[in-house]
DNA sequence: TCTTGGTGCAACCGGTCGGTTGCACCACGT
DNA sequence: ACGTGGTGCAACCGACCGGTTGCACCAAGA
């Protein structure tokens, strides 16, 4: 439970910041690409993306393969769907809350 | 766009905290709560929760309501669901790609 | 081999964040 | 009216974050 939730808060951390959710939306049409690629359509140095892609690696959302001696990032969407089923989780309990609460008056 | 846009980050930060997803979970089982009731199920002070209501105010996944001298917040689900959607809309545009690229093969 | 282009590593900076403490303020019960 | 308990405000602190710069490293092409 602890370890899930360590990685639960990584993968929302890493969509809090908009450059990230840039990055991931990127991915999400190209099948991959490397730091200096991604970083030549930011606004921020090459330095700043790779920090970025190890935050979203760290996140699991982002898996970097070298090929070479260049590094491909590719999107990994699985955590994505987790942190989706936790939110929906929440709002579902809220919801069953409201019709219990209903059922009562 | 870029209003909507600080909003989903402003949602996804305030995600990021354990503390806070602790808070939403406690909201979605209780009706509402004031801060000093859900300090004492944490082990930080009042102000703390205080802040991290405020930081859940601002995201719009809280609403609070002053009813004499106190303030008791109430969840409000509908960003978590925006948030959510914005996850599965990325999800959806891998899978979309990697169905091209399989009808390609 | 030598050069060149892509990576990795490390230090540094300003700003924000989570958290605490202290205190003023104000609504309520007696 | 007065005390008490719940809030709000503000300052402060250590830690982390986003970003930059400089440099070393290493694989590939000429």
């Amino acid at each position: 439970m602890n370890a899930h939730d360590r990685r639960l808060g990584a993968v929302f951390s890493a969509l809090a910041d908009p450059t990230r959710r840039r990055l991931l939306g990127r991915l999400a049409e190209q099948p991959s690409a490397t730091a200096t690629e991604l970083a030549a359509a930011e606004p921020v140095s090459r330095q700043a993306i790779v920090k970025h892609l190890q935050s979203l690696d760290e996140a699991g959302l982002v898996t970097p393969a070298r090929t070479g001696r260049e590094v491909r990032y590719a999107l990994t969407p699985a955590p994505l769907e987790d942190a989706a089923g936790w939110m929906t989780t929440v709002g579902a309990q809220w919801d069953r809350r409201l019709a219990r609460l209903r059922g009562k008056l």
